[in-house]
DNA sequence: TGCACAATTCATCACATGATGAAAAACGCG
DNA sequence: CGCGTTTTTCATCATGTGATGAATTGTGCA
């Protein structure tokens, strides 16, 4: 009989690999980060040998890099923010913000990008991307007093969503329904953008 | 001459080596966490071979463990909260939190367990540990109507300070003093513990 | 002084990881 | 069919890791 070990060389029919890979890393790294996910193991749940993720993305940095691509422009997916004016931005951003992580395939490379800032290594990315980028230019637009202030503020409540609601899963946060979510949070968002501050 | 490589074996004087090495270990394990703190990355900190790390702590985890003991005891740290029943507890709580991350001596060991937490493997440790240990208490001891549900609104603004403030270190939050964090953040917080829930 | 014991270092193992280069297999085009 | 190109795998290297056991040196007690 012939041999039973898996033969080497192309494989038949046209599977996208390159895809599969990419998906695989994008599941990975939101799970465990970037210093947590090998190679090897993104090229096992792909069901690939290593050598091929080296081959199509070659090395790890610009794998994440391709894992941490998302097709979400924050200034598109803000635009609704801005257009209503300071009253009730708050209850929008909440809306986008959720609308953002509920959706699997921007919250993966999210959740990946995540816990590339918290990981060493990476925070300052965060620290002058995250805010600046994409919070930044919401409070500009909104004509606020002290933007980079008020601007922090809302990502301390987002930031905490983030961890407790996408990545540590605790409950009762996840089973939360979106519309219980906004007309939780949107008044502490909106005090942030437009209350008094000490 | 005699040789200038490092004499083996005990060194003089009686230097509190173990507390030296469990002071490093608590430093990397809150700077990069436990997968991103090596063994060797510690005794060389501390100034010390690989080995002796071994020699006094036994394997990683262990050592992980040690860095994370703290003296503080939750159900004393929140007696103040819950004393003085509803009004004012979340200005209390806020005091109260800030005054136990603002202390190095607790810092550093509650961003190694935080870290343990949103690092994979660890999650389990604060979705049932966490809130149900420190929050949990509290809520239950001021009466709240569904405390759970609270204490996690609670939570999800409190990490999102711990992630921005000490583990990110996102301007202007880590300058602003504790009198005007408490002013700001306290009536989020009361509003979570005794304001109406959608 | 001598001796047991603790503190410290060295040498090493087994293993996982990121990375590279060459070989093999399938496909497509002429 | 034959040949080049792309896809895939194998074999391998250098490195860093956690861990262990033996060897060495200092301290304190009898």
């Amino acid at each position: 009989m012939t041999s039973a070990a898996p033969r080497r060389g192309r494989r038949p029919g046209a599977p996208d690999t390159r895809a599969a890979i990419l998906a695989s890393a994008r599941e990975l790294f939101a799970a465990s980060g970037y210093a947590g996910t090998s190679m090897r193991a993104v090229a096992a749940a792909a069901g690939v040998d290593a050598a091929l993720v080296h081959h199509y993305f070659g090395a790890k940095d610009d794998l994440f890099l391709a894992a941490l691509q998302v097709r979400v422009d924050p200034r598109v997916a803000m635009l609704p923010v801005i257009e209503g004016g300071v009253d009730g931005a708050g209850e929008r951003l909440m809306r986008v913000f959720l609308s953002v992580w509920d959706d699997e395939d921007s919250r993966l490379p999210l959740l990946a990008l995540f816990r590339g800032i918290v990981e060493p290594n990476g925070q300052q990315l965060v620290r002058d991307g995250f805010v600046r980028m994409v919070l930044g230019p919401v409070g500009a637009a909104l004509d606020l007093d002290q933007a980079e202030r008020r601007m922090t503020l809302v990502a301390s409540q987002l930031v905490g969503i983030v961890v407790l609601r996408y990545l540590v899963l605790v409950e009762p946060l996840v089973s939360m329904p979106a519309d219980e979510l906004v007309a939780t949070y949107a008044p502490t968002l909106q005090r942030y953008l437009a209350g008094p501050l000490p």
